[in-house]
DNA sequence: AATTCTTTGTCAAAACTTTGTCGAAATTGG
DNA sequence: CCAATTTCGACAAAGTTTTGACAAAGAATT
């Protein structure tokens, strides 16, 4: 498994690279918020072991900036000081996966590493998205417009997820790639095709478009 | 949503409480068996999470007492541990609709729970399970599609049982591995084996095909 | 308003991945 | 030991993703 740390105190970082390492984990280390954020987004890890307290920005903004900005879903486990209880709930609507009190043992850090793994991150139940005349339902993986049923394939199924779940804003062609690739982009114009591939299924045959291009950004998708 | 937590350890008491208890359910808790099977039994819930290891009473007896001797089928979610994978079919032949194996992410937990809710206390494990003209009866083991007998072996049989609980969703390779052979999982193409013999039983005798492949994901048991 | 430059759209063929098929070998349990 | 079940492997079929070449649209510069 890879890793990334982001805990400003280093003894407790030293600590996991001597217990982890010899079990064949790779695990890469950031002392403050923003080189965590830079290395889970320019990076690709298994899971992400997040302090809340961190010098500039905190566990919570790099949570939420990762889920929210980047697009990634890798899953997190929160260390909390067991007077920051509260933090949890904070923690669980940034998109935070699990959490740990400090102090922790060290097995059950590894024992929850292991679940996120094997299960992936827990997506809760969500519900159908709506965008104008647009539907899917995330749990069957249909989409239909104006009732009409419409054959996706996986990276299709992402992009109208991502884009549906974020209709009121611009999503960027970074973070939409970053939704379908993780981190291990391919080659710029690829998406090009796809949103191509995309727009043929959802809005090609029919009246007025609802995928459009924001030049120089990226896509925005809603009824003009 | 009211939740009763059968559970003798606080640590997990208290961080289900303070998880849940926030977004706005009402849990109420029972520190071993009896106390569960009473208050499970004189008031009412919409979900019980259930440990397995119970002072007095284990949860397999609270179970299966809840079910036929109080006939109460509020959706159960049983807790086990690590080492006690091999219990789960001891569990759902006492009435359990779900099992997480500790320690397990909150997360997940919520998304079980979500989803029992939404689908209710009738697709509990011993109900008959109706797919379209596929009948399973989960007590006797015995599968029919428009009234004719189909022969299933045991790991077909699971398969089928679990693709029909979760008729309305995608069922993810994984997950389908994880119901068969627990977390040992031999090799990647072996469920294509056992579904495409699976297949030449339930649908290839019959006009239509019930069960569909998801690419790159799983499988979904429905009429189209 | 014409030109150049950059970004985005279009499409089909090639490369690649995933899934289906089925016989044979290995394993399991009565 | 035998019969049923499960695993394994190899190839075929189906489906998906990438690639590249050119066209069209949009922005910047003169």
């Amino acid at each position: 498994m890879k890793i990334l740390v982001i805990e400003d105190n280093r003894d407790i970082a030293a600590n996991l690279a001597e217990y982890f390492e010899p079990l064949g984990h790779v695990l890469d280390f950031a002392e403050d918020g923003l080189a965590g954020l830079h290395l889970a987004s320019t990076e690709s890890f298994d899971a992400i072991v997040l302090d809340v307290m961190l010098p500039g920005l905190d566990g919570f903004g790099v949570a939420k900036r990762l889920r929210q900005d980047h697009g990634i879903n890798t899953p997190i486990i929160m260390l909390t000081a067991r007077d920051q209880l509260d933090d949890k709930l904070e923690g669980f609507a940034s998109g935070v996966d699990d959490y740990l009190v400090k102090p922790f043992s060290i097995k059950e850090l590894e024992a929850r590493l292991l679940i996120l793994d094997k299960h992936g991150p827990a997506q809760s139940a969500e519900s159908t998205l709506h965008v104008d005349q647009l539907e899917f339902d995330p749990i069957t993986f249909t989409a239909s417009r104006s009732g009409a049923v419409l054959e996706l394939n996986p990276i299709q199924r992402k992009l109208l997820q991502h884009l549906m779940r974020f209709t009121q804003r611009v999503v960027t062609r970074e973070e939409l790639e970053n939704v379908v690739w993780g981190n291990d982009v391919p080659d710029k114009d690829i998406l090009r095709s796809h949103i191509y591939s995309l727009r043929s299924i959802i809005d090609k045959p029919f009246d007025y478009p609802l995928l459009h291009t924001i030049h120089g950004t990226g896509y925005r998708l809603y009824k003009h």
